[in-house]
DNA sequence: CCGGTTATGGTCACGCTGACTACTCGTGAA
DNA sequence: TTCACGAGTAGTCAGCGTGACCATAACCGG
């Protein structure tokens, strides 16, 4: 009998956001099994004995989402282990947040009844399952906070994109709108953002954008804080 | 019999930073048992099986290092969970970081041969048990960051302090020296820093400081950046 | 060709910052 | 008592990044 002061399980959960129509989107499955059957929950499941945390969240991310490695940028976030959040028994929950450029809708399949997007706002009229609703509260506002000091953003975008979409992203995360040429100076002047293609995009009725694709920092300094402008 | 894929534990492991002769100094125990007998590791412990992940931090830093919770600000870094991190078996470890103002030497007991106080700058000499090499320098790192955007030097302090010993933590915690003048500026105009007292240090040579105590503010807008100066 | 639209570049004032100087107010020695 | 010293605090000034705003480029449809 092995003792039971070792029964606690280690979960990942995932918080996958996208941009889908200038809109920051998060990926929900319904849940098809109790506890909380029928709720909308993110995306998640326990590690198994021999397998990494971000090894676990790139298995769910495949089984829930339909989601290769490839397409997405994971990171961590924070671990939820309050004791009475799962009622089937103590659940320790590794938050990873995966951020991905126009993900695809997610196929049906699993142990969940349905998966969709969510656009963020939404969000405030249900109830999401367990604590996820703090889970989802908390990785947002990380993805806020390091588009100002990172180059995050572009993980948002296929790769190659204009300085109008990275505006977009920016715009549409953070949900203010910025100056367009205040913009430009910015991404182009900062060191390590970006780089300039030789290439332009179709015009949308104006002048053709030029194309960049992402640059080798990570850094963006100085940063570009939402609280001005 | 309980399945054995359910054979993880979960643990707490403390970064415990306080400021020692202008050093930045953390926290290590020496282990009493294998694996790693003999060899120095951050604090920590299993968590119990009804208990948050934030009480069993409280409850390691009771235990190991003799420290209340009112004396430390307390706050979750990353959690470490690769699989053969801890040859004991499938170890999660979340990790939390501890800083308080000039923290006590530790009292002996509990299950470790000793325990005391490191500089920083001692650590690159020894090899840490486990992955805890990692989970300092990320540690480090994360409240290296911190200062700049937020209040977080305060809680290296008394709760009374001069300028120059809030200058003193930034310079001690980053490794630089900081023009006194434009510390001085920069501390007393950013709203919600600092609230000034109507008494003043005992000289320590020269004309004595005013004293302040904290703000209410968490976020230091503009942030107080290392990159310069 | 012309007006609408988007992209991109330029100008200018303002605020924050770093470097530096000056003055305040204690101490201890001459 | 006076003086030099040291630390705290205030002030000056140039440089830079930023926001607000304007100008031009380049493509579209009529």
């Amino acid at each position: 009998m092995v003792s039971l002061a070792e029964d606690i399980r280690v979960a990942v959960d995932l918080i996958v956001l996208t941009l889908r129509d200038d809109t920051l989107n998060v990926l929900l499955v319904q849940r098809d099994d109790e506890p909380h059957r029928g709720a909308w929950a993110l995306p998640g499941g326990f590690i198994d004995l021999e397998e990494d945390l971000e090894d676990a969240a790139y298995r769910v991310l495949a089984d829930e989402a339909s989601l290769g490695s490839g397409a997405v940028h994971l990171e961590q976030v924070r671990t939820f282990g309050a004791p009475q959040r799962d009622p089937r028994g103590r659940v320790v929950s590794v938050a990873f947040m995966a951020l991905g450029a126009d993900l695809p809708d997610p196929q049906r399949g699993g142990d969940v009844a349905d998966a969709r997007w969510w656009s963020v706002d939404e969000l405030a009229a249900i109830d999401l399952a367990f604590d996820h609703a703090e889970v989802l509260a908390c990785s947002i506002e990380r993805a806020r906070a390091k588009l100002e000091y990172t180059t995050l953003a572009v993980t948002f975008l296929p790769q190659e994109f204009t300085i109008s979409q990275l505006r977009g992203v920016y715009e549409s995360v953070w949900g203010t709108t910025l100056d367009a040429g205040n913009f430009h100076r910015k991404a182009t002047r900062t060191e390590g953002f970006l780089v300039e293609l030789e290439r332009y995009a179709a015009p949308t009725g104006g002048r053709p954008a030029r194309l960049y694709c992402a640059g080798d920092g990570a850094a963006l300094v100085p940063a570009l804080l939402r609280s001005s402008q």
